[in-house]
DNA sequence: GAAGTAACGTAACGCTGTTACGCTCCCGGG
DNA sequence: CCCGGGAGCGTAACAGCGTTACGTTACTTC
């Protein structure tokens, strides 16, 4: 049935080729056309290995999430929960942002047109994600989250860290001074955690 | 010269069927020529008053932060600065990512494929963010921002609120929880402004 | 009222994503 | 060993996109 090996350098071919224009260029240079011309094969070959540019985007997305994900679980481990927190926003969130852009606002900011594409992505996301979920229950365990639910910690870390990629790659951090507001801004969050439930709020609701 | 009264009611014809389309079915739906039918001209009226698809989406962005600027001023303050910034945060950031999220996406997340037509956009946030700075400085006067600066304070409380919001936007908080999510993070990065300086980073780096 | 210029309708350009059609080549059953 | 069939994919076309050269129109100024 069919010629599967080829197909799959084939498709390696455009993936590759898919993730240079991206990475160089930006997602609004990536065409369909180009793509094919670059791998050295037809726009056909698109469709019928991914079945449509969305497919391929998607398959891109996926793989900047085993990136992210293979980042987080690499990074070692010290007695300090709270140090190795923010040491897993700053070298992993921070350096992704920073040294894959393109890929960042494609895979997490999810730049793009279609709402149903971006739902596809949640699978891939929660698996890169359990590393950062891991390290926030170990903070849970030592008694610095307050009352907050370990899912509810990590939202919030992960808004703040995703945040801050947002803000720096507009420019708006000083690049000598980027990783000092990072660090900074983490670590008063997690200061925060260990306060007992958001005082700051307690003047404008009662919390249920 | 030219008949400028008719142009500017066409600019606005333009300018709400634009911002009607973007709404209901996102910036994805909107081309040049629906813009046009739905207002009644064709497209060359875009080119003539806007010179291109891009001065069409930087005019719908500059609205979207007239809108967000006017949220933040019109908004009351109490003696409390701390509460005060919760309420800007969740109230106008939450609120406008909520009910516009196309116009939130287009403007502030700048979900757009060129960047230097995002670019365009920073004067227009600036404005916009002045309220938000002048909440930050009541903090900073009351010593509760640590050793921060007031700029770098605005620049994570911002980052923490968008990054809030994309994941709201993205699905991932419940919707009753939402709220609650919300004033607990914002809550939080502001409990931990005022200890000083970031101690979970301090044994990472030293702090030059 | 004459003149000139801004507004903008028409029709076309080149590009995009997508697909119907057909050839080609590999893989499994005889 | 070979041969039928289905997957890979080259070709060429479609509709729709942003953009623009050209013409016409109507208003504003002198």
């Amino acid at each position: 049935m069919g010629r599967p090996r080829h197909a799959e350098r084939t498709a390696r071919a455009l993936l590759d080729a898919a993730e240079r224009i991206v990475e160089s260029e930006g997602l609004q240079a990536l065409s369909v056309r180009r793509v094919a011309d670059e791998a050295g094969t037809t726009t056909r070959a698109v469709y019928s290995l991914f079945g449509s540019k969305q497919g391929l985007v998607i398959a891109l997305g996926t793989r900047a999430f085993e990136l992210l994900g293979a980042a987080i679980a690499a990074l070692p481990t010290t007695p300090d929960p709270a140090a190795d927190l923010v040491e897993a926003g700053v070298t992993v969130f921070r350096r992704f942002a920073v040294e894959h852009p393109s890929l960042f606002r494609l895979a997490v900011q999810r730049t793009l047109t279609s709402p149903e594409l971006a739902a596809q992505f949640d699978a891939a996301a929660a698996d890169a994600l359990a590393g950062l979920e891991a390290r926030v229950a170990r903070l849970a365990a030592a008694g610095l989250l307050g009352d907050r639910t370990i899912r509810d910690a990590v939202c919030q870390f992960h808004a703040l860290c995703e945040g801050l990629a947002a803000v720096e790659l507009r420019g708006l951090l000083h690049a000598n001074q980027a990783e000092r507001v990072w660090r900074d801004a983490l670590g008063a969050i997690i200061t925060g955690f260990a306060a007992v439930s958001a005082p700051a709020a307690a003047t404008q609701v009662p919390q249920g």
